[in-house]
DNA sequence: CCTGAAAATGACAATCATTTTCATTTCAGA
DNA sequence: TCTGAAATGAAAATGATTGTCATTTTCAGG
């Protein structure tokens, strides 16, 4: 474990749910860190094969990567304004399990998204 | 629905699985069919959006493709070989009804996935 | 049959996340 | 202080995907 993945953590504490690996970038260059990119990636790639962040996909490709044990939630997000309400998942978790354990799933993770049109707009 | 797109079901029909748009490009490269990976990339987003084919990520971020079942699902990936099993989603259209209720949000829709470690890996 | 507008096509270039390369810097231990 | 391995990061390379645009095909109406 060496100061780039210490760095690297930090943010990802300070974000507290998924982010990618640009976005981490920009985080602690705003925050005045000296990092490089490459760096980010690095740390990343070696903190993923310790398990101590978990890497996934969104949509369009784009790696992810947040703090494994994350007591994580969910998301209610806007279709309009992007707004974002946090939302409890429990059903989700049950879910998740009950559908591994039919399955003979290991390790299993979840990625769940609402979206919508706030009542605002 | 046109030539392009009628190729392109062919081809995922004669797969019956999930393949990425080069792969799928390269079948009908060798099977003498003259079609661009342009065409074959636009047509399957247009597939995709017309909720014939069912669009999602392997491991490494690449798009992989495959001709939709008729009812709305998801899924279960196996992080190492890509294996993926249709699992019922009730409880998530409950869930996500419940949450949208709950928070105003109107014409809502949702993604869930579960991913993990499959029997046989 | 024409004919022209609209849709489809595909070669090529552009984009963007990610990885590789490689020269330089850091730093723990001798 | 010296030394070598590990860490760093700028820049180039990679590879999937998307955008551009000139050309071709389709096809309805004359």
């Amino acid at each position: 474990m060496n100061k780039s993945e210490i760095k690297v953590i930090a943010v990802l504490e300070r974000v507290g749910g998924f982010a990618s690996a640009q976005e981490l970038y920009q985080l602690l260059q705003r925050s005045g860190e000296s990092i490089g990119l490459t760096t980010v990636y690095r740390a990343l790639q070696s903190l993923v094969s310790d398990k101590i962040v978990d890497q996934l996909r969104r949509e369009d490709g784009e790696a992810i990567y947040r703090l494994c044990g994350d007591t994580h939630h969910h998301h209610l997000v806007c279709k309009q304004c992007g707004s974002t309400v946090e939302i409890e998942g429990s059903a989700i978790e049950r879910w998740t399990k009950a559908m591994a354990e039919e399955h003979g799933f290991r390790e299993v993770g979840h990625t769940a998204e609402i979206f919508g049109i706030c009542p605002n707009c």
